[in-house]
DNA sequence: AACCGAGGTATAGCATCGCTAGGTATGGAG
DNA sequence: CTCCATACCTAGCGATGCTATACCTCGGTT
């Protein structure tokens, strides 16, 4: 549905979902597209890499689990990633106000 | 004030303020500055560039004018141009609709 | 005269980051 | 045994906003 204009955004998408409850990627990307109502649709290839980015940022955490033969690396957010989410969500509203100020 | 995180809806920005009345680019800046309260001060290469864009598309027409010894470019939209900005607005809409939803 | 800020246009190159395309592997259903 | 869903990974592409720099005119200040 949506191309590139997710830039800047998914970061906060993926804390988001992350913290109600710890997911591998796999489920991340099954949440995303639940809370969105099917819209946002993101290929492995998007979300993997912004996991490790977060993790590499310190916002997120993670660690293997197995689940019947299947290896999993499931995400936690960390408490920086909490605070950031908070500045994220800010910053959203912030933007969405704006674009819709002069789009209107 | 915001970074990258304006990839994809700049273009229905610009668009937007030149329905309006055309202007040349140093207005367009102006505009954006004027209908945002001052929040997206858009610099000189984010938005020449992207006027060119605009224009390659065919979205705008633009033609030289001489006002007081300064060259100005000024751009008009075209037709295509407002469809488009309305396709973008319906976009702009349903992905905002979308982030609102996974970030509640 | 020299300077400087505001107005005005332009572009080469950088940086970011979502996505495509391809790869690997397991388990269950047909 | 084949197929599909589950599950992970990454090299490289493409799009595009931004930095930095350049060039020009005009009016006011020094």
């Amino acid at each position: 549905m949506e191309a590139q204009e997710l830039k800047g955004h998914l970061d906060a998408l993926i804390l988001a979902v992350l913290a109600r409850e710890p997911l591998h990627g796999y489920a991340v990307i099954e949440a995303l597209k639940a809370r969105s109502g099917g819209r946002l649709a993101l290929p492995e290839g998007t979300v993997y890499p912004a996991l490790h980015r977060l993790e590499a940022g310190g916002l997120l955490s993670s660690e293997w689990s197995t689940a019947s033969g299947r290896r999993r690396r499931v995400y936690r957010i960390t408490r920086r990633g909490e605070r950031e989410l908070g500045v994220r969500r800010d910053r959203w509203r912030a933007f969405s106000t704006t674009i819709d100020a002069v789009l209107a």
